[in-house]
DNA sequence: GAACTGAATATTTCGTTGATTGTTCAGAAA
DNA sequence: TTTCTGAACAATCAACGAAATATTCAGTTC
C-alpha cells in the first residue's frame, strides 16, 4: 500500500490540521506522522501554507464538480438550477463551518496570504453561473439578450454576503436561506417591469 | 462664545482622531483642549469608545437625512430613487475612507465593540428604502404586491458588498459604480421574465 | 451643591526576551 | 544519482514586566 508520498503529506496534514488546527499543528508533527524528516516535507512543498492550499484546492475541486452537475440538471430549468446552484454554495459554507470550526481558521489564513486562491474560486464559480445560461439559451429557454459575463458577475455582487460568514452574524442557515430565497427571487423576477430610462448621465 | 461642554468635548475630539487616529488619541490630550481634567470628561461620557460613537452619530445623522431627501425627491421615479440611495451611500463610503483613511480605524472599532451600531445604520437605511416604495405606490407608480419590509431586507443583502470597504479589495470606485449599476438593473428588471414555478420543496 | 480636579487604581498596550517552529542545506544512506 | 536526514539558522510566537492610558473618586473650588 504504497501512497504516493506527497498524498500521503497531505493525508496527515489534513488530520493534524482539522484536529488541532493549522496554527497549532507544526511541520515536525506532519513530518513525523509519515515517518520522514521535517526537511523532507520541502522537497514535495514549498512550505506549510502550500499544504494547506493542496488540501484546500482538492476539496475545493470535488465541491466544483458538483457544482457543475447541479448547475447543468436536465430536468431542471434556468431558475431551479441558479437556485439549487448558489443554494448549494451557501448549505456547504454554512455545514463545513458548523462541524469544523476550525475550517474557518484555515480559511482565514488562505484568505490573508493568498488572496488569488478566493479570486480563483470566484471566477470558477462565474464560470458555472455563464455555463448554465448558456445551456440555458441553447435549450431555448428565454433569455434577455445580455453580457452573460457581466450578469454573472452581478449575480456574484449581489449574492456576495451569502459568501462571507463574517457577515452573517448568528444568522441560523434557515434565516440565510430564507434571505437567499428573497434576494434570488428579486435578481430572477425584478423589482419592478421594464420601463424606458429617461437618461443616463448619472454614472458618468 | 460658551458652547455646551459636550459639543466641545466632541469637537476636540473629532480632531484628535481625525488627525492622529483613535488608538492614538488620550483622554488626557482631549481634556487638556478642552482645558479640564480627564476626569470631568466622565461626567458628560462614559468613556472614550462613547465619544467616538457620538461623533459617529452625529454624522451619520446628517447622511441619513441627505439619503432621505434622495429618497423622496419629487421630479424623480422609482428606479431613480432608489439608484440615487444606493450611489450615495457608496460614494459617501468610498471617500470618506479615500479623504481619511483614519476613518476606517473608527469604524473598525465601533463595529467591533457595538455591533448594534452598523444594525442600527442598517435599519434606518432600511426604513427609507420602505419609504421610497411606499411614496412610489402613493404617487401610482407600478410595484408587484409584496412585502415591502421584506423586500427593502433583500435589497440591502444584495447590495451587502459595497457597503464593506474589506470586500473591495482594491477596486476603484467606478469599477464600484459599474457593478452597482448591474446589480440594480438585475435587481429592478430581473434576469428572466416570471414563469410558474414547480414546487418549492427544496426550502424545507 | 454643582462643577471640577488630579492623584490613585485598573486596564491595556508595548517592548523585550526566551522558546518554539518554519525553512535550509551540507552531507549520509540507498 | 536520488532520496532523505537532522543540525543550523531564521522567523515567529508567547510570556511577562514595564510603561502608558482609561477610569474612578475623595476632595477642592466656586
Amino acid at each position: 500500500m504504497i501512497k504516493d508520498v506527497r498524498e500521503r503529506i497531505i493525508e496527515a496534514a489534513k488530520g493534524r490540521f482539522s484536529h488541532f488546527g493549522y496554527g497549532k499543528t507544526t511541520m515536525a508533527e506532519v513530518a513525523g506522522d509519515c515517518h520522514m524528516s521535517p526537511g523532507n516535507l520541502y522537497r514535495f512543498f514549498p512550505g506549510k501554507l502550500d499544504i494547506a492550499e493542496a488540501i484546500a484546492t482538492a476539496d475545493y475541486e470535488n465541491h466544483l464538480a458538483h457544482l457543475r452537475k447541479l448547475a447543468l440538471a436536465q430536468n431542471r430549468n434556468l431558475r431551479e438550477r441558479l437556485r439549487d446552484l448558489l443554494f448549494e454554495e451557501l448549505r456547504r459554507t454554512y455545514n463545513k463551518l458548523e462541524r469544523d470550526p476550525r475550517a474557518l481558521e484555515m480559511a482565514q489564513v488562505i484568505a490573508h496570504q493568498r488572496p488569488h486562491f478566493a479570486n480563483w474560486m470566484l471566477a470558477n464559480e462565474r464560470k458555472i453561473i455563464v455555463e448554465l445560461m448558456e445551456e440555458a439559451a441553447r435549450r431555448g429557454e428565454f433569455l434577455p439578450p445580455m453580457n452573460k459575463e457581466e450578469t454573472a458577475e452581478m449575480i456574484q455582487s449581489a449574492t456576495m454576503k451569502f459568501r462571507y460568514p463574517q457577515l452573517w452574524s448568528k444568522l441560523t442557515l434557515p434565516k440565510l436561506e430564507r434571505e437567499l430565497e428573497g434576494v434570488l427571487k428579486l435578481l430572477l423576477d425584478g423589482l419592478c417591469p421594464r420601463q424606458p430610462e429617461r437618461n443616463e448621465e448619472h454614472a458618468a
